[in-house]
DNA sequence: GTTGGCGGTTCCAATTGATGGAACTACATC
DNA sequence: GATGTAGTTCCATCAATTGGAACCGCCAAC
């Protein structure tokens, strides 16, 4: 492990996640180093465009490198710009909060979100992560994944209870995930905030992997038996339609991607 | 200094831009290392999550964490979610190329776009970056800080022709710049690319800061005299709207922003 | 006007930790 | 089975990081 790049990537993370600009003493006494020290990263974070300087304060804050190559990395930009209308026609059928996430190690990430007209206690945002446990996108992708309690162990390591709805037994975790994949889709019922439930179902691509997950926030006043029905019809089509629109061909309505109903 | 911290910086960002996931070998010819180093500093951009390796080919590439700091960073991201619709009523008055950028330094970032309908030969991207001496939206947001010669040239350092148009000489910007805060908008006539010329306009913040531009891309054969004052008018009023919509308030039509009257 | 405190920056000697060559392993190709 | 390519591990060398100390600029209090 290289020590001082380990260092260096800490402090970039921590800066960018400040609302503020930081100064060097901020830095030096939240990671416990010499001023010398927290200086020099900086300056090297600025030397290398990572960071800005500000020239009155000489405070220091992420620069929009950042922004720029997770624009990049964001393979998945494609991804968004192909399903964001796909994703509009759900939003405005529903008139639920919906977003767009992707699966990155135990956590789903927020590529595209549209937010509900109506006031939901949910918050995210795009870029935000949540456990994949925890919410149903993330539950939904990991059904699709189809692994074993072993295999699910190893991506997720220790569940830990988030509210007191959270699975955070292994082979309850494995059921849950196997009833998803018979129904379509997954449930979340304030598992992750209280006060929020949720909908998810994956997307799949040409080859039939899964590689995205639609999602749905509802305040759990209005998760009543009958809007579930109703709304994982319009989810699951709307899942369907975005795996259309990645090329994946299907010959009925079932969301269990070709290549694995050919293998079963 | 820190060499190490350069070095592992230097490696994630040029991973970010790879198409392909990336092998040891290939990081190590591409800087000059010795494979054990491209192995550690890729192991440790790993094990602080900036990058993910692929189990069976052992490939790397940078993960979403970029991402997820990225939309963080886009301290802008409030702007782009507030401006997004106003750009896009532009985007279907006028049918060419629209996008929201904001200054970074010496260029410009491309924070939004909407791509026109007709084929352009322009090609941006959201993330991307051009020289904002070069484009429009750039001078737009270059006009609007009313630097002096001095400070733009501190700002901008040798200024290089990236097409035959290309502003070269300081004193010259310095002009075209006045011209462009005594009409309200900036123009581009092939100075960045060849066949592409683009109008930009200055948004102002409730402090009566500029904080951000809107552009248009225009091939250059849609850009007649004609063609340019509609076009401008079209976006003069973008570009105030915009402005009214981040809490700036003019008492007229002009786009000078408050503050700066009052000094003048 | 002077003093004291805070914080950014510079400098440098001590030594930690990065470096790269060599060896080992895994895998594919001939 | 031999050969070559590439990933990974190990380790002695020494370059680079480290943090204390000093310096400087700024601001507030006296």
């Amino acid at each position: 492990m290289d020590s001082t790049l380990a260092k260096g990537l800490t402090i970039l993370d921590w800066l960018a996640r400040q609302p503020q600009p930081s100064r060097v003493v901020d830095v030096a006494a939240t990671f416990g180093l010499a001023r010398s020290n927290a200086h020099r990263t900086l300056q090297t974070l600025v030397h290398c465009g990572w960071a800005v300087q500000d020239a009155p304060t000489s405070a220091y804050r992420a620069s929009l490198k950042l922004f720029e190559l997770g624009a990049l990395v964001d393979a998945s930009s494609d991804l968004k710009t192909r399903l964001h209308p796909v994703l509009a026609g759900l939003a405005a059928a529903c008139g639920e909060t919906i977003h767009l996430a992707v699966l990155d190690g135990a956590e789903i990430v927020y590529l595209d979100k549209f937010d509900s007209p109506l006031p939901v206690a949910a918050y995210s945002r795009i870029g935000g992560r949540a456990p994949a446990y925890c919410v149903a996108s993330g539950k939904a992708l990991l059904a699709a994944l189809r692994h074993d309690a072993a295999a699910l162990q190893a991506r997720l390591g220790t569940l830990v209870a988030h509210t007191p709805h959270s699975l955070i037994d292994l082979s309850r975790l494995v059921d849950e995930l196997e009833r998803t994949r018979r129904q379509g889709y997954a449930e979340n019922r304030e598992e992750w905030r209280l006060g929020v439930c949720g909908l998810g179902a994956p997307v799949f691509n040409a080859l039939g992997e899964p590689v995205a997950a639609v999602g749905m926030s509802v305040p759990s006043i209005r998760f009543s038996k009958a809007q579930v029905r109703q709304f994982a019809a319009l989810l699951r089509a709307c899942a369907r339609d975005a795996s259309l629109a990645l090329g994946y061909r299907s010959a009925d309505s079932d969301t269990t991607p070709k290549i694995q109903r050919r293998l079963a």
